[in-house]
This record gives structure tokens, sequence and C-alpha cells, in this order.
DNA sequence: GACCTGCTGCGGCGTG
């Protein structure tokens, strides 16, 4: 704020205006402009506009997602509470706060309290816990877009509910960055529509992408994902800058880029770090430390990063490889540039040709600022009767008052009175199947009709599993002399023996024993081998999709002006030559006869999940035709069937296997739906609580979870169908394996497109990496290497014939 | 000439 009271940007002044006038709302501006302290300054001037409503206790509670946020802008809010003279405490709450602590809150809790999504539903779970939230005004949910799509965004809007039901007069204010749907955004996170506002910043953050280009592009890889070949381009950008961010996809990716760097500059070594989900805490605090300190030049790290460093400014932000989402490679950018007006500028390094047009797809999305929506999360019933038996813990509640409540969230608008019902009757007799174990019959009603947690165990066992995050399957690392390094999979440790090398937190470690779920190791030295993780895929987004295909219908116009483009010239003419670049209203199948059979090749540009199901879907087409089974391939552009058999299929039959006819039910049939579900269910029987995930003293682990969890669900499917919590499996499946929606609008567009048929005897620079991927799949590095060099060999020798 | 893959996040035993 400057001398006359005044903030520093307009929408700030409309947040404390419409904040006094008793509005609920959603504040949306860029990282750094000061959104987050806008609403902490909308609550102090209403302090003092109307003082007689704040009364003592808890005034403020403040949602984040991430532990690490709450910590520092607690602090600040308490410096700035300080300069005012006010004689208010801000305190954190969750995970990380100590026992003594929290005594302390329970009974007198502070004005403002900063909690997480899962710590508020601990708060909801005391009994009486009502009187925490008494002289409650208002309740923040910071990042609120980062929650919105998620389970944990669901576990905010019951929690809001709830308080609203106990206070009614608590005004809610979301603060989020600018994402596609922010009207529904604001319907989600209040779904009373009597005094609710959005309040939007004007200003935007001046974005800068620069292309990191190699000397030539023989240079860049047709294929591949790592971009080591633009190392020595990327040195000098960390040289030239005083701190820079190196965002990468994949954890094994930000492994490898670190020993990289290393490799091409020694001198890098105590300067640069590594940051990601699977190294421990406390190494990784003090990267997030030593970064802001400017004891670290250089951070690699994965999206681990996105957040939480908004206290910490770098200069320089570099991607490795495509974002794949036009909103996530504007937040990263948003990483640098230490104040609102200056420009954030990032550099792309592509991991291969192709990936150049994307970096201009990305140009032209940030430009236009068409930025992805997220999808608000429906109708989670693990979430709600996980939710039902922490309001039967904290007091208990009566199913007939709090149906209505929860049918106001929007998360639930759509739910049946049946299936309300049926959450009870699931709470007290563990629906159908559970009616025969006590542990399923949590909660019980009172003779007035109140549904309370009577057992002591049962109340500890909830509270210790309140949550919708399910933990992955990881081993521990731990050094032989003490000193927890970090996590890996269980998969990939049962590979090596004793005395290998591998790479975590950019050590080399030597395996010496794997005991109790913990893998023992020594430090060591020399070659190893860096680890992979399962982690999830990132989808490429629509946005990016939309753009990427437009990029590459102009790339070879003479308008294209681009620098991306025209480096890629000869690439894409090659193309052009042996086969064809779509334009925006056309379709490209391929069809490449070489020495090991038949290859389809299809360029939808959806994204390997979309892929994934289109290409078992026109598998289980073409076998309808006549009798052929494929092998399948994918990546983010395009799909390959394979088959060493003639693929015969005449334009007239592509346009029918293309055809959206019949298209779910196709898919239906040529998916395992089944197998699907039952992955998708071993999180919902968790944060349902049919399965216990924490019990005192012990976390399960993931075999004996995966099993439990499939016993259960094979129970289910035999005996009582008609849980809901088995549809829910189906549901997700459809909704996020499936991307149903997605895949739908895929063949409306195709279905209206020129089909372009070519056929080849030469693997095209658009298929060649994607037959790579496949290639990698079935063979050992090695026989890849030979694989790959027969074909290069093979594409020679018919250009030589043709020349 | 072309290779080395899959993200993130939380919580909890115990007392007065």
């Amino acid at each position: 704020m400057n001398e006359k009271g005044m903030s520093a940007f307009s929408f700030q002044n409309e947040a404390w205006q419409r904040f006094s006038n008793g509005y609920s709302g959603m504040v949306v501006a860029p990282t750094g402009f000061g959104k987050t302290y806008s609403i902490f300054l909308a609550v102090i001037i209403d302090f003092f506009n109307h003082p007689q409503n704040y009364k003592s206790g808890l005034k403020l509670i403040w949602v984040t997602p991430l532990r690490s946020l709450a910590k520092d802008l607690a602090r600040a809010m308490q410096e700035a509470i300080d300069e005012i003279g006010l004689d208010w405490v801000v305190e954190v709450r969750n995970g990380d706060t100590d026992f003594k602590q929290k005594m302390r809150q329970t009974k007198n809790m502070p004005d403002i309290l900063l909690v997480t999504p899962e710590s508020l539903h601990l708060l909801l779970a005391q009994k009486e816990h009502q009187r925490f939230f008494k002289n409650l005004q208002c309740v923040a949910i910071d990042e609120w877009h980062e929650l919105l799509s998620t389970k944990r965004g669901v576990m905010v809007e019951l929690a809001l509910a709830a308080l609203k039901f106990e206070n009614s007069k608590i005004k809610i204010w979301g603060i989020t960055a600018t994402i596609g749907n922010l009207d529904q955004a604001l319907e989600v996170l209040i779904p009373d529509a009597t005094k609710r506002t959005k309040v939007v910043a004007k200003e935007q953050k001046k974005i800068e992408i620069l292309s990191v280009y190699p000397p030539e592009v023989e240079i860049l890889p047709w294929a591949g994902h790592l971009g080591g070949k633009l190392v020595q381009e990327v040195v000098p950008i960390i040289l030239n800058s005083k701190s820079t961010l190196i965002f990468t996809n994949t954890r094994s990716q930000s492994e490898m880029w670190y020993q990289l760097l290393l490799e091409a500059y020694p001198d890098f070594a105590g300067q640069i770090a590594l940051h990601h989900s699977s190294i421990d805490a406390n190494l990784r605090q003090w990267v997030e430390e030593n970064l802001s300190s400017g004891l670290l030049k250089a951070v690699v790290s994965t999206s681990s990063l996105d957040l939480g460093v908004d206290f910490k400014p770098v200069d320089t932000v570099i991607q490795i490889g495509s974002s794949k989402g036009v909103a996530r490679f504007m937040q990263r950018a948003g990483r640098s540039g230490h104040s609102p007006f200056e420009t954030s500028k990032i550099y792309f390094v592509p991991t291969h040709s192709l990936e150049l047009i994307e970096a201009s797809a990305l140009k032209e999305a940030v430009r236009l600022r068409i930025i992805e929506h997220r999808e608000p999360f429906v109708l989670a019933f693990d979430v709600l009767v996980q939710f039902l038996v922490t309001l039967a813990l904290g007091g208990g509640f009566y199913p007939d008052q709090f149906f209505p409540v929860i049918k106001n969230t929007y998360a639930f608008s759509e739910m049946t009175k049946d299936e309300w019902k049926w959450c009870i009757y699931f709470i007290t007799q563990g629906g159908k199947t559970g009616k025969n174990y006590e542990e399923f019959h949590k909660v019980v009603p009172q003779v007035d009709g109140k549904l309370i947690v009577e057992k002591r165990k049962i109340g500890m066992l909830h509270r210790m599993n309140i949550g919708a995050i399910v933990s992955d399957s990881m081993l521990r690392v731990k050094f032989l002399s003490g000193g927890y390094v970090g996590m890996i999979e269980e998969y990939f440790i049962s590979k090596l023996h004793k005395g290998d090398k591998f790479i975590l937190a950019g050590r080399v470690l030597e395996y010496a024993m794997l005991k109790e779920m913990t893998v023992y190791v020594k430090s060591s030295s020399g070659k190893a081998i860096t680890p992979s993780w399962l982690g999830g895929r990132l989808p490429l987004s629509s946005n990016l999709s939309f753009f990427l295909r437009k990029k590459l219908a102009e790339s070879l116009s003479p308008n294209a002006r681009e620098k991306e483009l025209r480096f890629l010239h000869p690439l894409l003419a090659n193309q052009n030559k042996f086969s064809h670049i779509p334009k925006e209203d056309e379709f490209l199948v391929e069809q490449i006869k070489t020495r090991e059979g038949y290859h389809l090749f299809f360029y939808p540009f959806e994204g390997r999940l979309v892929h994934e199901v289109m290409a078992g879907l026109l598998a289980y087409r073409i076998s309808k035709l006549y009798p052929i089974s494929f092998s399948m391939a994918m990546n983010d552009y395009g799909f390959e069937l394979f088959s060493d058999r003639e693929i015969k299929l005449s334009e007239k039959d592509l346009h029918q296997i293309l055809s959206k006819e019949n298209l779910m039910q196709d898919v239906i049939s040529s998916v395992n739906a089944t197998e699907m579900a039952r992955r998708k269910f071993r999180d919902i029987a968790v944060i349902s609580g049919m399965v216990v995930q924490t019990m005192p003293g012990r976390q399960v682990n993931n075999k004996s979870l995966q099993s439990s969890s499939g016993i259960i669900f094979s129970v289910l499917e035999d005996y009582d169908p008609e849980n809901l919590l088995l549809r829910q499996a189906y549901t997700e499946v459809f909704n996020q394996q499936l991307e149903e929606a997605r895949f739908v609008r895929a063949f409306e567009r195709i279905s209206t497109s020129k089909i372009v048929y070519i056929f080849s005897d030469r693997f095209t620079p658009l298929s060649f990496p994607i037959k790579v991927d496949s290639l990698r799949q079935s063979l050992s590095s090695e026989d890849l290497a030979t694989r790959i060099r027969k074909m290069q060999e093979n594409n020679l020798k018919k250009k030589s014939r043709k020349e």
C-alpha cells in the first residue's frame, strides 16, 4: 500500500470494498500481484470498519493446498499485523504442527488459522467444534484453481457447506490464478448466488518465450524426450542468471539433467540441486531455502516447485520438453521476474524436433491467453461417506437436516435422495455386503435419529485416515549409516542386486539390502543407472492440441514467419515430400510397409491417453471387418496399429472405422473397463474407509492394499453391483481414463475432416517417434539401439534408391 | 541423422 492507503492494483481495492459490503467472492490475478495479500487486507480493513463483528477467537481461516505455503504466509501475515499494532495472533495447524501446539489451539484458537483441507476436516471431526467457528468471519481458499478439479476440492466444498450451516454469516473468498472456466470455479466455491462476486485483475504478467535451438537442425533428434543434446546451450543461460529454475516433466528426467549439467560444467558442483517428490522432505526444504538465499545457482525440478516459490523469486526459468498445457507453462514462466511489472522470461528447450511446433503453439496460446479449464470433480461418493463419518465423529448430525446442506454443494447437486440414503446405509451398515462386519458399522443412530460414532477406536482410525490422497507404492531409501534419501519404486529395486549402483537425489548409491519396506544403501561413485518411477502421465491438454494442429498446418505456408517453424523447415519438407502435412480440416493416416510388416499410423494430436483408447477402438473395428490382430503404440501426436499381415483397408473402410456411430458402445467392447475400474477402485476403497491405509504405528504396504481392495471389488461385482462406490469407479474410468467428452469431440472433428490416406515404404518424421516408442516397450536398450540403426539404414537405402 | 519416461499433494499414536 502507498501512503494514501491505496493498494498498488485496483483489484485489491475492489476486493476489500466488496468484502466490506458483505460479499463472498473470488479474486483472480497472476502470481506476484498480491492477490493473497488483498484478501488478508480485506479482513483487516473490514475489522476497522466493523469492529463490532469481530469478537474473540478465530476470525479468519486460511486454507492452502500446501503446508509449505502456510508457513511463509503465516510469518508474513504476523509481521504485517504487528506493524499495524493489532494484537491478533496468526498460527498454522497441519500435520507439521506439534502436539502441544495443537492442544493449545484447541483450548484457545488464534485469530487467524492457516490449514490444509485435511486439517480443516480434522477440526470438524472434533466434538464441540462449533465453539471454534462461533465468531468466524471469513474462510479464504488459496490456490483454488489447484484444488478445484480434485477430490481435495470436494473436501473443501463439503467443509464450507458444514461451516456455513453452523454459522451462516461466514464469508467465503477464493484466490485463484486465471483458468478457462472462472465463472464455474466461482460457482463451485460459492454455490449460493446471493452476494457473490468475482474480482479480476486487469493487469497481466508479460511473458516472453525463448526457444533454445541447437546450432543446426540435424542435431535435434526426431524422437526422444530427454533433450540432452542441448545441454551446451543451457549452461550459458544458467551462467548468465543469478538463479534459475529448470523444469522437467518426470523425476528421472530431472535426475538425468542434473547429471548432464554437472558433466557439461563441473564447476556447477555444489551450486546446483535437485527437487522432486521422491526426494526426502528435509533435503527438499534445504534446497528451497538455499535457492532463495542465493546459495544455489540453479535447481532442476519437476512440478514439485510449480507452487510454493511465491516468496522465492528467481530470474530465469527453463522448461525442458513440452509442458503439455498452456496453464502449466504460464505458471512456470511466472516463477521468474521479481516484480509484477517485469517480464517473465522462460526458455523452452525442445527434446525432439517436432516439439518446436509445440513451442510455437504455446506462444500463440499464451499470446491469446487461451488457458485450460479445470473440470470440477462431482459425485465423489467416497469423499462424501468419509466426510459423513467425520461429521458423525464431530458431535453427530441428523440425516434429514443435512441432506439439503450437502445437496447445496456443487459436487453433490445432482445427488438423488436414494443415493443419499445409500450413503447413510453405508456408514451405518457397511452396505449390502458389510452387514455382518462390525468394523463397517462405523456410525450409530441415536434414539432421536442423530448419527454419531460411538467407538473410540473407530474414531481414532478415522482421524488417522482423513484425506483424499492415496499413497503410491514406494520403498524408503536410507543410508546404512542412517539418514534418509528419498523414495523409490518397488519394481525398480526388484531388478537390482547387491552392489548395483543407482542414482537418487543426484547421488550415486550402492544397493546393500532390503528390509521392512526400506532399501539400505551406501554412498558410492561411478557409473550408475537412473531409476524410473511409475508416476502419472501428463496429458497433452486439448487447448495445446488445437494450437499444435494449427501450427503444423501452417508450418509450410510462406506466411509462417516464426523462427521455430523456419528452423524445422527441412524436416517438415521431408514429411511433406514422403507423406503429407495435415491442414486444419484434414486427418492424416499413413500406411507404411516395412520388412517387419504393416504399420498403420493415425495422427489425431489428442494426447497419449486419448490415443490409447482410440487405438484399441480402431483395432477392434478393423477386426470386425475381417479377422486380424494388432499391436499398438502411441505418443502425444498419434498412434500405430501394427500387424505382420497385410492390412487391407480401403478409403471407404477407413471412413467406416473412423465413424462416430456407436462410439461409446464400441469403446466399451474394445477396452477392459472392468480391469480399469478395478484399478480406480483402489483409491475409492481407501478414501471411503473400506480399506484402512494407516493403522497406529504402521503403514499398510501397497501389495496388501491392492489385494484387499481387489477382493472387495470382486465381491461387490458379484453380490452388490448397485453399490454406489463401485459405480463411481466406472464413472471415474469414463471421465478421466477414457476422457469420454474429449474423445467424442475428437471423433466429431475427425468425422468432418477430409481424410488423407498415404501409402509409404519408409518411416516419416511423424511416424518415426511412435515406432521408436513401441520398440522401447518390447526390447532391452541394446536391442533398441541396434533396431534403430537398422531402421535408419533401411530408410537411407530407400532414399538412395529413389534418388 | 534419428534412443535411453512418465507430476503433485495430505494425514495420523499421545493429553488436560
